[in-house]
DNA sequence: CGACACGTTGAGTGCCTTCAAAGCTCGTGG
DNA sequence: CCACGAGCTTTGAAGGCACTCAACGTGTCG
């Protein structure tokens, strides 16, 4: 695993969606931070758990999972490389964090955080953004589940990973996770989400080389799909 | 929110309701704000416009409604008396905010905000928590249009109006919007809201004197439907 | 009182789910 | 190296919940 360091030149590895926002945060502070590594599967930290630190995602992938008591789960999101979380909770985390593959990332203990916010007002600026921007990116997804068929659900979900990865018609998208997590997130089963890729496979929208890949043949007509669920 | 969760985990007075907090920040900043008022179904601002104000609701009730380009519409939340709107976000409106009702309320420069921001941290920290909570909320939303059935979703609605209200059994509760905005709300059909209203009245478990009002009969078994939804 | 908006109820359909089984992939051990 | 098995994915068939279309009721305001 190439250890992605944000200071690359120009073309920031920007993270557009679901995202939080950009690197400056990281540049500044991975020096106070810790790195940790989490297996597949693993919790990183349990919703109810006293919220002691924050994390920044240096590769792999993280799911945002909330549990009902009956057994039933949603995600209410995903962190990839680059992205924060554990910012949004004041005493205890209102979710679970779970390794969706191995993770690397960085701990920073919250109340050092605070401490740099209060101090430092454009650290508080970035982090307020981040906070905004995890609220309108919570704004979609709710649009997304109240009033999207499967299909653009699907659509929506494949666009959003095609942003984030800055991947075009014809390129190979990464999809760490499983189909039973984007079943959860897009608040659909597992065998829709199936069923609706192998449609979107059988129209020539895209193809699926492997589970964890998606190539998109064509953005645009993954787009009109969002937009306006006409074609059969 | 649906309430489940924010109802029998602790003790936190948490704010029911896609709710902001209460009334703290008012009191200090009623007097830098000018009282504007709004009749029924008119628009406060509008997705897109320049997001120069923030307003506080006096009395009556707004919704934050997201129009899609098709027609279909969602509502986000709704903002009633104590809550405030139009803080979440930074260059543009990203909804639309409408009376439901007439409504009173108080509006402050977002300018002004941001300097008060700046120079008081007691301020920082209470808008700090406000956006935090309506991420909170809109998380608890995710989770009802995600995994609840029309029943269930119906039964955590109510349950949140009663909260919010502090209503309970054999009380009435207002519901000031109409039954399609609880639609749009929950992510359901106008005829799906009102046939669940239905069902709970002739299960004695509500009553409906009136289109804006209803009574909670039991308040027991409205909380059971949201934590199983076992009985047909 | 009449008209209009909103709400309620009914019948039928369709999308997604549920239940069931077969295919794939990958790690493990013989 | 290949067989085996577990976990995940895919496909098929049947059914149900919520949607659509349509008509009727109810409240509210001129």
């Amino acid at each position: 695993m190439h250890i992605q360091t944000a200071v690359r030149s120009r073309s920031a590895p920007t993270i557009p969606l679901a995202g939080l926002g950009r690197e400056p945060v990281g540049t500044t502070l991975q020096s106070i931070g810790s790195v940790c590594r989490f297996g597949r599967n693993q919790t990183i930290f349990s919703d109810g758990d006293e919220a002691t630190s924050s994390y920044k995602v240096i590769s792999g992938a993280v799911r945002l999972v909330k549990l009902m008591p009956d057994g039933r789960r949603h995600i209410a999101g995903f962190r990839l490389a680059g992205d924060i979380l554990g910012l949004e909770w004041t005493r205890e985390y209102a979710l679970t964090a779970e390794a969706v593959t191995d993770v690397t990332a960085v701990r920073y203990a919250r109340a050092l955080l605070e401490r740099l916010e209060e101090e430092r007002a454009e650290i508080r600026t970035q982090l307020t953004e981040r906070l905004r921007s995890d609220l309108r990116a919570a704004h979609d997804h709710l649009v997304s589940l109240g009033c999207q068929s499967a299909k653009e659900r699907v659509a929506s979900f494949l666009l959003m990973l095609a942003h984030r990865g800055e991947v075009t018609d014809g390129e190979a998208l990464d999809v760490p996770m499983g189909r039973q997590d984007i079943a959860d997130y897009l608040g659909l089963t597992i065998e829709t989400v199936c069923r609706t890729l192998s449609d979107l496979k059988d129209s020539s929208v895209i193809a699926i080389p492997n589970r964890h890949q998606i190539v998109i043949e064509s953005i645009d007509r993954l787009e009109s799909i969002v937009d306006a669920d006409s074609d059969p």
